[in-house]
DNA sequence: GCCAACGTTGGC
DNA sequence: GCCAACGTTGGC
């Protein structure tokens, strides 16, 4: 069943409701390492086959940072990644109804932010990885954005470039 | 491996 | 359009 047209998605018009994320990923189908090795070209997001998270992916901009988080395995963030493609098609579907981003490796963090120390610092109890934890593509806060930033030893808090910034 | 959370499906 | 059954995700 279509799911009920109420209010025009319309993410595609919508001003940026977010310009930090997190994109989840088991270590064993992609890992952070593969991404780096993958340099520039990045790797396209596929296999997100999730409504909420399609439509996030449908708002992403050139230059937002995403943590990369690893589930399953390590439960931790581990890196973050720039959005270097907007959506387009996700070619490892046959319906035509899925899309994907493509995204590249910026810094690993430092220090790696487990779950566990998400779910014990207060400043982040209302973070999507806690409050919607089977969500495999979220939104960030700023502020939670420089808080994980912050545990996982980054002083400065690698933003998207200054000439993307609004405002 | 278990099971809670939650999205999706399908009967009515 | 409601909601119970079912399947999947992902932490533990």
């Amino acid at each position: 069943m279509k799911p009920a047209k109420r209010k025009p998605q319309n993410t595609e018009n919508n001003p940026i409701p977010s310009q930090f994320w997190l994109l989840k990923s088991e270590p064993d189908a992609f890992s952070w390492d593969q991404l780096v090795a993958n340099g520039d070209k990045g790797e396209p997001w596929t296999g997100v086959r999730n409504y909420q998270a399609r439509n996030f992916m449908k708002a992403m901009r050139l230059g937002d940072r995403c943590f990369f988080y690893h589930s399953n395995e390590g439960l931790a963030v581990v890196g973050i990644a720039e959005v270097i493609a907007l959506a387009h098609p996700d070619l490892s579907d046959d319906t035509g109804k899925w899309e994907c981003v493509d995204v590249k490796a910026v810094a690993p963090l430092p220090r790696h932010v487990t779950l566990a120390e998400v779910k014990a610092n207060p400043k982040l109890e209302k973070m999507s990885l806690v409050t919607s934890f089977r969500l495999s593509v979220q939104p960030v806060q700023p502020d939670e954005w420089a808080e994980v930033c912050r545990m996982g030893g980054l002083e400065a808090t690698p933003k998207p470039a200054e000439k993307n910034k609004r405002k």
